[in-house]
DNA sequence: TCAACATGAGACAAAGGTGTCTCATTTTTT
DNA sequence: AAAAAATGAGACACCTTTGTCTCATGTTGA
């Protein structure tokens, strides 16, 4: 049963620290229905534990990505079907946003090459028209990943389904929240 | 030399949790030129240090907001002043996002009012045409401040000026980033 | 100058988290 | 059934952080 362990620690690290980013690793073990030592039998000490969650994590927005773009008309619509499934994986990714793991470069290469695959598909958006030429690429890539940010809160709150956050973020992006007369 | 203690421990605080959020109180202390005794009887624990810059970052917001929208035309106009004044205190914000305390009464409370302030001012351009009434109040006000931070990100990565995020952040919020033509 | 107060430095204990190890038990594989 | 592997539970030492206390020094104001 080793497999499963590993995948019971995963995911409940995910779960834990969700909840509360400073969480002991003792409550991972405890969540995932674990003996402490076996934790550590697996996973050598906590930065190996984010470690590993931030590499699935990023392998899930990748074939998430992957699946929900595999037949887009565009780049335009790629990126709005990305964001589309990215909202849902969204706290799985936001507790890893302040862990200072920029130093493991296992971590850093992926993260780096997640935002250069965003910036080409931008660009390429670009192209076509979907994004103004003049506004920076690292402006829209920001925008991007802040408001999945934002559709993602108000989902967790309640305030809307995540189709509609999804649609709104989209509009924002897009066109923006601009009224007509009063 | 009270004051100056206790103020000296308080921008050390800003310093070192933003560039670390897990930084030590000995950390702090020396940041500040202080010994550790001294933080200790200004302020009884981490938490207790942690609320008195919660409640300094968000009264400079304040300050900062009165300010900007002092002689504002419109709401609309003075949601945009706001934005820009706010991205430069970004930094001494976005490390308190992520520390639990909601649980301080105190916290808790000038935060939902801070909140409350900003969806009454969104509600107020709605009515100007600032912004389309079909799109939720909660939405708008998640949006502008993932936006703010957005920005923020961009001008410390040294993307952009503050005023050009702030012009970006805007546009975005407004009229999107859709472009013409190929 | 003198008294009150604030400080720095260091010692100290307490608490919590971490990592390692052992041993008995369970599970899996052969 | 027997061997091999994985696990749970607990004990243990180690380290860091925290909070308290004391004492000598420095600063301020009367």
């Amino acid at each position: 049963m080793l497999k499963k362990s590993k995948a019971k620690i995963i995911e409940a690290g995910f779960t834990v620290f969700s909840a509360n980013p400073t969480a002991t690793l003792a409550d991972v073990a405890k969540e995932a229905g674990v003996g402490r030592a076996t934790l550590h039998r697996h996973y050598a000490g906590r930065e190996d534990l984010m470690t590993a969650l931030a590499m699935v994590a990023m392998q899930e927005l990748d074939d998430a990505i992957e699946a929900a773009t595999k037949d887009a008309s565009s780049y335009t619509e790629a990126l709005r079907l990305s964001l589309e499934v990215i909202i849902p994986l969204a706290d799985r990714q936001m507790f890893l946003a302040n862990e200072p793991l920029d130093h493991v470069p296992e971590v850093l290469e992926a993260y780096t090459q997640q935002l250069e695959e965003t910036a080409e598909a931008v660009e390429a958006a670009k192209e076509e028209g979907g994004f103004d030429v003049d506004v920076p690429t690292a402006w829209i890539v920001q925008a991007i990943e802040t408001l999945t940010y934002a559709a993602w809160t108000v989902v967790r709150d309640g305030d809307a389904t995540p189709e509609e956050a999804a649609a709104l973020a989209w509009r924002t992006l897009q066109s923006g929240l601009m009224g007509g007369a009063k």
